[in-house]
DNA sequence: GATAGCTGTTGAATCGATTGACTTCGGGAG
DNA sequence: CTCCCGAAGTCAATCGATTCAACAGCTATC
């Protein structure tokens, strides 16, 4: 039975529970998955038997059968960002929970690469894919996948494609965000962070607009500056901002780490956040109150994205035929000290 | 072919690739398999008709047949902890350069959940798994699941077990640290968080003492605090250390999370760290240099890690009876400004 | 005593790809 | 002309669990 490094020892089959425990195979089959057909005293004797025997089940034989693998696909584009962490965390769990396992797959956000994953994924014949999109992934590409088995996006800005989705009220989220600062006085409000192609900053972009606009303050599309999401985006940015005639003085940024950056970019001109200019982040990472300042930022619960979609593909899981259902999360603004002081604008 | 929402498509398989392009499905699969025995032509027919009718290979039905899932299993036990996220994204990048799955799962450190999962692996029947062990994990039980697949630990502490694994160099690192504070002057320094149970854990805490002694300076086991991984845990632990007769002048602590508590509470109690008391994390996580003052820590390379545990579970794979190998990743010390100020111990 | 109905069990086909053994065909050697 | 050989393919068994249809045995009913 057991045996030394390497040799993995002689599998034991159904068929040897079957007839350890004197029944026939498909008997046991049935007696495992509590059918009521089997009497008690059987399924006892199956039970003791697969103890006995150390029996594993196989679930690839018994998906092959029942086209069911019980495993769902997660693609997204970075495991070591902490917001992606945590929906990761949360997805895990909620999915574990229901007997789930959880096949991971990272794309660097490029299409050749999510295009080979969700392949990997398709063969692995996952009975469902939790996805976020690479930038530029086509809608006619994640029909095609979802020929095969059901999708929920990470984000809710697909509205054509028919598909299960997720995502933070950025509408929402951005409003507070630059009402907060336009209360405070600030009147040169900068966006900074994210790509042009990235349709969840199009949304942010969009409703920063409209909320200067409710309050009659002109947009000024210098002042939108595209970046990495990285901290060097958002610390090349604010130098760019500041050296303008003009400069803002409050910055509301596409993501915590822009933000991070433009705060280390203010710092490196002498100014403070909090102090000489304001700075809003989106995503609430832990390290958002760590910092110093502590920064302030709408808050996006990434772990309750993860578990909700997690949810809603169980859900679509169970019963197909079941509406769309779009679900979005509401944002709040957790106010820190990187926009504590009340500052009149320059100009 | 195409079909609405709920429905999947009909499937292609093996056979009609095989008929649409008029050989037999041996061929197909040999041709697919880039056998020799397939001459070209007839192998580009096949891959033409893979291309036309969308053919998806199934490879469960694979795994079925060849004992190979082409699978490997991640087990840890939290994938929102940072260093975690770190790790896993090595391990994931790695395995998929090289065409293999990931299965993620958790454990929360907990020895129920742990051997839940560690079954849904195996019932996954994947080719290796690469394990965290959760605390108080048996050797027996490990090397149980030996017996199914190579096991690769992201421990080193466990010399009685017949596996490979790679870790941190924990004696080095804590070297380095110590020495670090003694360095400049300190004479009473505290050993900060994780549970006794923790096999790294009593690694460090031991050449602490070593390193304590080589320096001629007693060892006070009432500044050794066990305490939760967590900001509270490092929190509480300084107050407590802080209530003393004689209170050390410096902390060297189990992780940086419990260096972030240990801060916090100098903080509470009026003190600063890097200026009134000196302290030292362990991992060197990306909050470590944005806190203030940033954090002086033992840097650990986590992805680093998961990318060797990837690597060194592939390799077992395709020789499985090379000697064993076990892994220690150096660590150094990053000097920041927690520990700035070179401070006279009280004494 | 025949029939129906019920319970508990089993035989055998099935899912889709792999692979060792075998066939077919067309030279080339003897 | 026969035999052997290699190249290119094909046959059919196989992996391990599921499930439908069939069946044995038993009681209840008319």
């Amino acid at each position: 039975m057991t045996n030394s490094r390497g040799q993995r020892r002689q599998k034991v089959t159904l068929q040897h529970v079957a007839d350890a425990a004197r029944v026939s195979k498909a008997t046991a089959s049935l007696a495992l998955n509590n059918n009521p057909r089997i009497s008690e005293p059987t399924r006892q004797r199956v039970l003791e038997a697969v103890e006995a025997l150390g029996y594993v089940y196989n679930r690839h034989a018994a998906s092959l059968r029942t086209q069911r693998s019980y495993t769902i696909g997660l693609i997204i584009k970075d495991v070591s960002n902490p917001f992606n962490a945590e929906l990761t965390s949360g997805a895990e769990s909620q999915l574990a929970d229901h007997d789930y396992g959880l096949v991971l797959a990272t794309t660097d956000d490029d299409l050749g690469k999510q295009s080979r994953m969700m392949q990997t994924m398709l063969e692995r014949d996952v009975d469902g894919l939790i996805l976020s999109p690479a930038a530029h992934t086509t809608i006619e590409s994640m029909q095609r996948w979802m020929q095969f088995c059901p999708l929920v996006l990470l984000i809710p800005y697909y509205p054509e494609l028919a598909a299960d989705c997720v995502g933070m009220d950025d509408e929402q989220g951005t409003r507070r965000a630059v009402e907060h600062l336009i209360q405070q006085g600030h009147r040169r409000i900068a966006f900074v962070g994210g790509f042009a192609a990235q349709a969840t900053r199009q949304k942010r972009l969009e409703s920063y607009r409209d909320t200067l606009q409710w309050h009659h303050i002109d947009y000024d599309p210098a002042l939108c500056i595209a970046s990495p999401v990285t901290r060097r985006g958002g610390y090349d940015a604010i130098h760019q901002l500041l050296s303008m005639p003009t400069p803002p003085s409050a910055a509301y940024c596409y993501s915590d780490v822009n933000a991070f950056g433009v705060m280390l970019g203010l710092r490196a001109s002498g100014l403070e956040a909090g102090k000489d200019f304001a700075v809003i982040g989106f995503d609430d990472v832990p390290e958002a109150s760590l910092w110093h300042p502590s920064l302030t930022t709408v808050s996006a619960d990434p772990r309750g994205l993860g578990e909700k979609a997690a949810q809603l593909m169980l859900r679509r899981i169970a019963e197909p035929d079941l509406p769309l259902k779009r679900i979005i999360m509401p944002s709040q603004l957790i106010e820190r000290d990187s926009t504590a002081t009340v500052v009149k604008a320059p100009r």
